[in-house]
DNA sequence: AACTATTTATAAGA
DNA sequence: TTCTTATAAATAGTT
């Protein structure tokens, strides 16, 4: 908002960053200050900077909460505590959390091969080998997946065709075996099925011999003596 | 800050200080807003009101963060107890660094090649790249601090070599200037340390004639006219 | 809610 | 980080 305008999106540059970061949370603090000033309100204001840094501005000071909360104890019984012991704990927790979250975060960012000004040399060779095994390892382990998607996809394929095969196949059989159970004797038969069937003089000769696992009679079996359906539809194959 | 300044202090006018409240309250959050965009920075920011109401802002993840933690809604519910609000407050902030804490342990873990089980192809891809990026930079950085050292320690040999040399020079040069500076004679002394110096008959000549800036006496001075004092050791070159 | 004269905040540059 | 300074933005008082 002065020498020249700005759009409100992410600064990439990480120096300028920090400057502006700076400079804004001073005077937003100043802001939430005066608000609370003039119109009586009561502000809290917490700002983690992109490194885990907390900032944090309250209207109310800490006397006050612990006068305030004396007024309110229903909390604080449960806890069996002085309010400013409660207080101090919740604020060395933050405080050890916070420092946890910084430190985390500067060890991500010289991970990403960023904030590697102050190292040494013995801690940039630490750094690299570090590097190297994660590479390594994430490399291999995304390898493993890349393979095993492969050969578990050629696999699902070569199922699948072969699937597909034995469908065909069962599905000629199974058209085979539906019709071949009608190849019968009909003195087998009750004789209502007889009379269904209509039998009248000799079958004719069957146009193919077909065996299934389901057709019992041996090959060479002769099915001029059966009672025969013949099929009118030709064979595949 | 506009047609007059004020002074920042409690505006007593009710009307003219809800006036205030809502235009500041405006830009405070609008400012809340630019810093968490350009700064990459989280914001979570509460306004009470002077009659309790509250008004808050949250840069996105923050918001989600503390609504996952099903904090929000606990929080809006007990608006008007004011110190449950500073526990909420401290307990959200709590919450929000413990999870960003497991977060970042879990980044760290995983750019060091652990806990990559649950990873799909394309996270390891990223994660490979982030790594490879990573090494890159740190490779760099180290070897260019390598060099630095070398040429620095070769820098600093050289130098010492050079002074090494010349102190030999000095050490020599002040060594004959301060022997001798007991070249004189016996008549310019005075008398107490005529008899110190235990002047008995002729001195013995010169062991070689030798010339610093601080021995005023010309060239081819006649030294055997001198009371002398001859050196034990001999003279380096 | 709008207007606008001023104050304040701040981006860029040292 | 801090200072400076030109300019953008915020806003106090007014309508």
């Amino acid at each position: 908002m002065t020498r020249k305008k700005i759009e409100i999106k992410k600064i990439h540059n990480t120096a300028a960053r920090q400057v502006t970061f700076s400079k804004r949370r001073k005077g937003l603090f100043k802001k939430a200050h005066e608000i609370s000033t003039l119109c009586d309100a009561e502000v809290a204001l917490l700002v983690f900077s992109a490194t885990g840094k907390l900032f944090e501005y309250s209207s109310t000071s800490t006397r006050q909460v612990i006068e305030r909360r004396g007024l309110l104890p229903e909390r604080i019984d449960k806890l069996d505590s002085t309010p400013s012991f409660y207080l101090q704990l919740e604020s060395a927790t933050r405080n050890i959390l916070s420092k946890e979250v910084a430190e985390k975060t500067r060890e991500l960012r010289q991970l990403r091969g960023e904030e590697l000004e102050g190292l040494n040399l013995e801690e940039l060779k630490h750094l690299e080998k570090l590097l190297k095994t994660g590479l390594t390892r994430v490399t291999e382990t995304k390898d493993d997946l890349c393979l095993k998607k492969i050969s578990s996809l050629k696999r699902k394929g070569a199922e699948l065709k072969e699937e597909n095969q034995k469908l065909k196949q069962v599905s000629v059989e199974s058209f085979l075996e539906t019709w071949l159970f009608l190849v019968f004797k009909v003195e087998n038969l009750p004789r209502a099925v007889q009379e269904i069937v209509g039998h009248q003089g000799q079958p004719s000769e069957p146009v193919a011999l077909v065996h299934t696992s389901r057709d019992p009679r041996p090959h060479g079996y002769n099915y001029s003596s059966d009672i025969f359906l013949t099929l009118g539809l030709p064979f595949p194959n």
